[in-house]
This record gives structure tokens, sequence and C-alpha cells, in this order.
DNA sequence: CAAAATAACTTCAAGCATAAAATATTTTAA
DNA sequence: TTAAAATATTTTATGCTTGAAGTTATTTTG
């Protein structure tokens, strides 16, 4: 006969990675719904738009539109648009690169970084609070384990 | 003086919980671009498309078109369009509800049956395969600690 | 029973996302 | 030197996504 125990039986891993998977979706898809919720309510923006700026945030002298996709991992197309608007709203300006008619690079105005350092102080605050249930030794434990294989993306 | 420390110091939780959320992100948006690419590549089709497939594969008298969005949590508007094209393809069928001239029920075809049997253990193959550094049991784990609070989403 | 509220669904506008094609420029190499 | 290849970016076509507004149908309520 099966034994019987304390947990649903162990199926194969296939299964169990497709539940974890599902289970993970679902969790990011819910908190990305709710920070979506935010930026909007709060600051009249996107995740989007919020992503290109912190990684500008990282690079004093700015990134080529090449670069924010490689970062970003995003289409090239993609990163045009987000751009034009960003720039429309003053947060940030394509600068041309001497030598290189191609070639812009995108860098935060004045007015952008301070509207980013706004932003991104709340979005820690909303994060914090969204995964509150982990501890901080909880939290980097996660963050080592779910370290899967992939390419680097610094420009 | 401070410590040494065999990790780099803890931070407070806040700035942990941060890191693992940018880790969650990043980590389910690799898998989603390779499964996006895997379903254009072997089935012509996308995960929008398969997700609410697999939502009514799990109903056999279908979903009105309410339920899915509620089940999939997504908007109205955006399952109009995506139940319109799987229609279009002969991969289900709207059937008007009796008694209720509002609403429609959503039912697979013979058709679309057999397409999404295939593209279920492809998908599952996939998860298996990207998810391969968990065992069984891991990922069972991690599974459960990922439990964050949610609202039941069932029809 | 008529009016108001609610519900189911679609349409719309704006933005996000990709892949593929087009444009312009720079580099390579024959 | 110049034709070909590579690079940087934008444009285009298509589809996903939301929130808001609109349509029609049903239920509630005064």
């Amino acid at each position: 006969m099966t034994p019987t125990l304390a947990h649903p039986p162990l199926e194969d891993a296939s299964k169990e990675r497709l539940r974890l998977w599902l289970r993970l979706l679902k969790t990011t898809r819910g908190i990305e719904a709710k920070l979506r919720e935010n930026f909007r309510a709060e600051f009249d923006t996107t995740l989007p738009r919020f992503d290109v700026m912190a990684a500008l945030s990282r690079y004093d002298d700015g990134l080529k539109m090449s670069e924010i996709s490689g970062v970003l991992r995003v289409s090239n197309g993609n990163v045009t648009g987000i751009v034009d608007r960003l720039a429309d709203d003053g947060l940030l300006v394509r600068v041309p690169v001497p030598g290189d008619r191609r070639a812009h690079r995108v860098c935060m105005t004045q007015k952008g970084r301070a509207e980013f350092a706004r932003q991104a102080a709340a979005h820690e605050a909303w994060i914090a609070d969204m995964l509150g249930q982990f501890s901080a030794e909880d939290a980097r434990t996660l963050t080592t384990e779910f370290s899967l294989p992939e390419e680097p993306n610094d420009p």
C-alpha cells in the first residue's frame, strides 16, 4: 500500500518545478501590479519608465540607447519610445556622441535625478512592505538561491 | 572596529528585500522571455494565449469572459482581444449563456484541446529544464515559502 | 412598474513589447 | 579606394495591457 504522508505525495521533479514556476509568476505579477498602481497614483509614471531612470542613475556619464536595451534586456525599438517620452517630460536628454554621428548618449537632467530620487525611495519602501514576510536573513538566502545561470549585462 | 564577516554585511531588511525583488524580477523575466521565444518558434503562439487556454483547460464547461479575467487577473478588455484571436483560429468558441443575454461562455474546441495538450507538455518540459537546478524537494519548499498573501481567484 | 443601480462585455486611447525592416554611419578588407 | 560588413538607431507592424468610457441586459428598489 501507499504510505500515509504529512504532505501530498512528491510528484516528479517536473511537476514540482512547474508548480514553483506558477507560484513565482503569480507572486511577481501581483507585486508588479501593485507597483504599477502605486507609480501611477503617486508619480504619474510607469514601471518601464522607472526602470530606464534606474539604469541611467547608475551611470554618471549616461548610457547609449543600445546600452540601455542591453542592461534592461529589452528591445531597441522599445527603448526609443520610452526615452522619447521621458525626454518630452524633461527628465533626460539625448546628447550626441562626438566622433560617432550614429550614437546618442542618454543622460538624466537635474530634474530627472531629483524626480528619480523620490521615486526610488518610495519604490524601496513599497517593496519592503510587500516582502515584509521575509527577514533580512531570509531575503538574502532566497536571493542567493534564485541565481539562475544568465549572461552578464553590463554596458 | 567593524567585525570581519564571511558575507558582505547584512544591510537593513529594506535593502535586502529590494535585492530579493530585483533578483526575482530578473529571473522571472528571463524565463518568460525564453518561454515567449519557444512558444513563437514551436507553436506560433504567445504566452497570453497559452494562459487563456490553460485557464479554460481546467474547466470542462468553459468560463465566462469575466471569469477568465478573474482567474488570470487581467482586465476585461484584454481578454476580449485574446479570445477574439483564439476564436479566429478555431481554438475556442463563444457560447451564449441561456437566460443571460449579456454573458458568453468561452469553451475550447476539439482542435483547441488537442493543440493545448501539445503546448502544455512542451511548456512543462521547458520549465523543468530551466528550473533544473532545483530538486523536487527544493522546488516544493520554495513554492511554499513564496506564498504571499493574496485574494482567492477561483471563478 | 419605472428609475436607478449593477453587471457583462466591448471599444478606445495610450503605452509597452517584440521582431523585422529601413536608414545612416563607421569599420573592414579586397 | 571603395565595396562589403558591421554597428547604432529608428521605424513599422502586430499584439498585449491597462483604465476609462460606452452599450446592452439584468436586477434592485422606491
